[in-house]
DNA sequence: AGGAAGATCTACT
DNA sequence: GTAGATCTTCCTA
């Protein structure tokens, strides 16, 4: 049973881009199944923080489109992109009036594990949600969850608060074209579930 | 209507 | 480590 009163509310995003990705580090992500609520995820293991008109690897570098305009919208809301065949999960946080979002790279499975490998069948559980791509088949999560909000407690996605002790890393962004020099990946240092 | 780009993944050498 | 598959969206015409 999940405690409800856990969930980060949108105080949590409203601040620097990085740093809510790296504070996301260790936090559970929690996805409700419509029809039979059943649970799936885990917790986050792996982000990266996006900017906006500055930052040329962002969706938001050339400016406002109707498929990235929740970036400049509220935090607390479900970003969802897509590339190549896959949908990316991100959590729209900024400063008021600032432009950004955390892409979620990488969880460790924790819930409704069965449910996942239907999802996206594997053979060695470590790759079931170890990449940006790979994490949104499991989780069954596409566009129909762009621009929802995550900070209530009827949402489907939801992401809980989590005390763990863990050290962080940092690096560079990992696929990006044009990166920029400030080392915008968070992690969890030795986890067995990253992306790379 | 067609082409190009992209924050990926898999399979192969 | 590199190549190829595959899909949504944008840009140009």
């Amino acid at each position: 049973m999940i405690e409800t009163s856990k969930i980060l509310t949108g105080e949590f995003y409203c601040r620097d881009t990085a740093k809510v990705a790296r504070e996301l580090l260790g936090k559970k992500l929690i996805r409700k199944t419509e029809c039979s609520g059943n649970v799936l995820g885990g917790i986050i293991i792996e982000t990266e923080a996006y900017y906006g008109e500055t930052d040329p690897a962002s969706r938001a570098y050339h400016g406002e489109k109707n498929y990235n305009k929740v970036m400049w919208s509220e935090p607390g809301q479900l970003f969802i992109y897509n590339v190549h065949q896959y949908w990316m999960l991100n959590i729209v946080a900024h400063k008021e009036g600032a432009v950004g979002a955390v892409l979620i790279r990488a969880i460790e499975p924790s819930e409704g594990i069965n449910l996942m490998m239907r999802n996206r069948p594997v053979d060695d559980i470590h790759n079931l949600t170890s990449g940006p791509g790979k994490l949104t088949l499991a989780l069954n999560i596409n566009k129909k969850f762009n621009g929802r909000k995550i900070t209530d407690t009827s949402a489907s996605i939801n992401i809980y608060d989590n005390k763990l002790d863990f050290e962080s890393g940092s690096s560079n962004r990992i696929g990006v074209t044009k990166d920029l020099k400030e080392k915008l990946r968070f992690y969890i240092v030795g986890n067995a579930f990253l992306s790379d």
